[in-house]
DNA sequence: CCCATAAGTCACCTTTTTGTAACCACTATT
DNA sequence: AATAGTGGTTACAAAAAGGTGACTTATGGG
């Protein structure tokens, strides 16, 4: 059938960004991380119908991927913190315009109801 | 329990953006779409692994979000034809953002043979 | 009359993702 | 002796997403 194959490394990358940070939650980690370190019950709680199994998988990715950091510290009970690192830092700007794109492009259709924060 | 709910609006517009542009063919439909209008078939040729009923999917739903347009010319046999909207146009700059970041972290790990074009 | 074509739809099935609840380890507190 | 607190893991069930192949519509060509 005559065709043709060709690489598109714009196109490649796209693929590989939306395997890396296209989980539901991932972006919402990362945003929560933009402003230093949290615990795992702290980001349980700033993301409201996140389970805690869900969650503990979508950090292992972002770990795997190198977009957080995972420091554990040996106290009885545990603490674990996790925070961004340089690449997930850098990744921080694009999600920036991606929320700005969305406020503008949406802006009142948002509906606040479903991710609103938690905090104590 | 003394728990604050707070509205977080970045978040919200993450969150919905997310709802959006998060599924996994959509980013690249979009950018598919950046240089100009394309026809159903040749859409399914250049997602190679994505299926029919999938594709037809993703593009329903892009259509009812405002990102693309759908224009149906009344031949046999069929032709329609996808473009994007401006809202669509308007999320360009920031799927190249997030392309560059990925080669710029990524690079040489990005796999791209899982993304080749095929073309006629 | 039969086939091909484009852009789907439909029914059915498999795979992947997500949720739920229970459980664990370790120590301090009650 | 029982309970609470933290950060998980595990088994099981439910839901969502994805794939496959047949079918549709209308018409022109052989």
């Amino acid at each position: 059938m005559g065709r043709k194959v060709i690489d598109n490394p714009n196109l490649c990358s796209l693929v590989h960004a939306m395997n890396i940070i296209g989980g539901k939650w991932k972006p919402i980690i990362m945003y929560l991380l933009a402003n230093g370190s949290l615990r795992f019950g702290k980001l349980l709680m700033f993301t409201p119908t996140i389970s805690k199994k869900v969650l503990t998988e979508q950090l292992k990715e972002l770990e795997e991927d190198g977009l957080i950091i995972r420091q554990k510290f040996p106290e009885i009970p545990p603490r674990v913190e996790y925070s961004l690192s340089e690449k997930g830092k850098a990744l921080l700007p694009v999600l920036k315009a991606l929320s700005d794109w969305t406020m503008e492009t949406y802006g009142n259709e948002i509906g606040f109801e479903q991710c609103r924060i938690v905090t104590l």
